[in-house]
RNA sequence: GCCGCUGUAGCUCAGUGGUAGAGCGCACCCUUGGUAAGGGUGAGGUCGCGGGUUCAAAUCCCGCCAGCGGCUCCA
């Protein structure tokens, strides 16, 4: 007797073990079709597994109740698409071996060593496509067969495919007691893959499946070992479904940061400054200024001292710092003197030699800084500290510069100079949840102010079996806890992520994706034990005595260039009134009114709003294509009855129709407000109020 | 840094060895107009850079630079 409970609390009882299906099917012939895999107390599982004993079951169909795909239906239809990609890649290119294979958030990938004089290119994508659909057509069912660890071990390495064999040896040492294969069909007659599964019960249910891209691949992540090649694909149930991703792919390029900071002129780019050092151009100037303003305020109220410093310090500082030479990899390559710099031309030095000199401190130099936190130290340490200032807070936006590997450079969001909104924190030891507590909830003003709501803090913590940390581990042990809690304050999901801190102390970061889903660590808190240390930081206690303060940084945007880049694509390029570049733009239906509409520009201008006139002998029509165009957020279009009446004709960014009238002073102050309050009331509302 | 793809007008892109193209933008002219592009004329190019093959190269080959997608890295 086996007894099975549904979701729904029922319990089914049968005679002796049934297949997930076979319990489907005695639910309802549609449900048994519609299934395409199981949850068996909680693990996802083939439809064709046996159930043997009392279990809870659940049933996944292809899509949930509401008609959305559902996303474990697709991580089986992924995963099994793979396998029928990896066959129909076998089939156009013989002689490529299978690596690994798992299924993504949208798609899936393999990653395949091909022969070396034949590599995949991208015009095999339709021949490979092909051979899927034809797979597909077939309609083979997955089976799962399975072999003691030892034969299966013989068998794969009687096929000589080491990329299996490894994977098999790592399935062991993870625990498994036997080995399993999926065939596409019949075992022995069918291709087949060493592979855990669980997969859809046929290839006939890939309705839609594409090949995305190419890209190159480490055997292991490692840079050292083999370099594979790895598929990109995705499939669908449907090929609506495929195509309204595809669709919702495009609309997401045209939110990329780099096209709209194109489009809207707001930071270029250029081969002769240099590789991923951004120049802001006035519009994009305007945002980040808005943006400093507003958290400049901020930190006013929160008892942080603005300080400026400069972008260069001694070798010697970040010897003490521990920057150099430790993360020499990463940065510019130092500033030599005049002097040293003529001796060494002559000598005909090397880089290699040189920065071994500067290391070993038989040269003295510069750096480009590629953190602000020394010189704010130097700031600390200019004077006696009593335990009665503390916590000591100094802010810049302070600009640094890294020496980033050159495939990893982005458009704004990742980049070689950049600006951080830092602040160092001096605190004694007892302060430390408090002023991560505080941290926290300034970045958490920021982001609410911002309606950035989609994002996800990822607490860094130590990973015990490494040696890479500095500090007391009961040091450590305190700052882990303050940083958990101070986290499980924000009333927001975390996750503790081990092996994430840096080597100096545990940190909370804000992570955020882009349009093509990619992660970027925005806002970061992180406590430091290390650094006063190093630079024999000290207070006066109570006791009279001398003690080591605590640091922490902390930067609630990041950087300033990674900010507004993922903030572009947030507002998709049309940003709220009161960080929006060109806030009004005055549309004169024709020269007869140019007088009158640059008559309510300066007035807007001497309020403080950015206005300008559109005095382009255009229809009105272009104009306000153009307006639209540039996302600008209110349009003023005034003409002889405007002029008349002593009001403008207004027009909101996103509503494809006119608002209607308003007397001139009305939108002025109305402008100017909603600008003030930076949008919790809004001057649109005033036309919806009225029912328009 | 590694693998693959791409590089043509300010922007988006067409151009498979034989006189460098389109749309948008820009300038000027006509038009003086009422809510998402009126019409005309014109300017604008070292086809990423350097080398090679060829009677002839934007086009084929090699090298470099840059961008894109990943990998790796990320204080």
């Amino acid at each position: 007797m086996v007894k099975i409970t549904l979701p729904d609390g029922t319990v089914k009882e049968f005679e002796s073990p049934v297949t997930a299906y076979e319990v489907a099917e005695s639910i309802g012939s549609r449900l048994a079709k519609a299934a395409v895999g199981a949850k068996v107390d909680g693990v996802l599982s083939d439809l064709s597994t046996v159930l043997d004993s009392d279990c809870a079951l659940a049933l996944i169909t292809e899509k949930t109740r509401d008609g959305k795909p559902d996303a474990e239906a697709l991580f089986l239809l992924r995963h099994s698409a793979a396998h029928v990609m990896a066959e129909a890649i076998q089939r156009v290119v013989p002689g490529a071996m299978l690596v690994y294979g798992p299924p993504l958030e949208t798609g899936f990938y393999y990653d395949i060593a091909f022969p070396e004089d034949r590599p995949l290119r991208e015009g095999d994508f339709e021949a490979i496509e092909k051979e899927m659909a034809a797979i597909a057509k077939e309609d083979r069912a997955f089976t799962r067969y399975e072999m003691p660890v030892d034969d299966g071990m013989k068998k794969l390495e009687a096929e000589g495919s080491k990329y299996k064999v490894d994977n098999a040896q790592r399935a062991v040492a993870a625990g498994s007691d036997a080995l399993s294969w999926y065939a596409t069909g019949t075992p022995g007659d069918n291709w087949e893959d060493l592979c855990r599964g669980p997969h859809v019960p046929s290839t006939g249910r890939i309705g839609a499946a594409k090949v995305m891209s190419l890209a190159s691949s480490y055997w292991h992540g490692d840079e050292n070992s083999d370099r594979l090649t790895r598929v990109y694909g995705t499939a669908f149930f449907s090929k609506k479904d495929l195509d309204a991703h595809l669709h919702a792919l495009e609309e997401a390029k045209k939110r990329d940061h780099r096209v709209l900071g194109k489009q809207l002129e707001l930071f270029h780019i250029d081969d002769a400054v240099g590789q991923g050092l951004i120049l802001w151009t006035p519009r994009g100037a305007i945002v980040r200024k808005e943006l400093q303003t507003f958290i400049g305020a901020e930190l006013q109220k929160q008892g942080y001292f603005e300080v400026f410093t400069p972008q260069i310090g001694k070798l010697g500082l970040y010897k003490t710092s521990g920057h150099f030479p430790y993360y020499q990899e990463s940065q510019f390559p130092p500033l030599v003197d005049r002097e040293h710099l003529a001796m060494l031309a002559d000598e005909g030095c090397t880089c290699g030699q040189l920065s071994n000199s500067m290391g070993d401190g038989d040269i003295e130099g510069y750096m480009l800084r590629p953190m602000n936190c020394p010189h704010h130290i130097k700031i600390y340490a200019s004077k006696p500290r009593s335990y009665k200032e503390l916590p000591v807070r100094l802010a810049e936006f302070g600009t640094v510069y890294r020496w980033e590997q050159s495939g990893e450079l982005n458009g704004m969001t990742r980049v070689r100079g950049f600006t951080q909104d830092d602040a160092h924190l001096f605190c004694l030891p007892e302060q430390v949840g408090d002023e991560v507590q505080g941290c926290l909830s300034l970045v958490k003003t920021i982001f609410d102010a911002l309606g950035i709501t989609e994002y996800r803090v990822r607490v860094g913590l130590r990973d015990v079996d490494s040696s890479k940390y500095i500090g007391d581990p009961a040091n450590w042990d305190r700052a882990e806890a303050a940083c958990r809690a101070a986290a499980a304050s924000l009333g927001v999901p975390f996750t503790e992520e081990p092996g994430e801190a840096a080597f100096y102390g545990p940190k909370i970061d804000f992570v955020v994706k882009d349009v093509i889903g990619r992660e970027w660590q925005l806002g970061t808190v992180q406590v430091d034990y290390n650094l006063p240390e190093r630079f024999g930081l000290e207070y006066i206690g109570s006791d009279n005595t001398t003690h080591r303060p605590v640091m922490i940084h902390r930067a609630p945007f990041g950087s300033m260039e990674r900010f507004v880049g993922v903030l572009i694509e947030h507002f998709g390029g049309a940003f709220p009134l009161w960080l929006s570049p060109e806030q009004v733009r005055v549309l004169p239906v024709s020269e007869k009114s140019n007088e009158y509409a640059q008559a309510l520009c300066d007035r807007l201008v001497a309020r403080g709003v950015r206005a300008t006139v559109d005095l382009n002998n255009d229809r009105v029509q272009a104009k306000i294509k153009s307006a639209a165009r540039m996302k600008i957020p209110y349009s003023a279009v005034v003409g002889p009855r405007d002029e008349e009446a002593g009001a403008v004709n207004v027009r909101a960014f996103g509503i494809n129709d006119a608002l209607g009238s308003l007397p001139t002073d009305e939108f002025v102050e109305g402008v100017v407000a909603e600008i003030a309050c930076k949008g919790s009331t809004r001057l649109v509302e005033r036309f919806e109020a009225a029912g328009v």
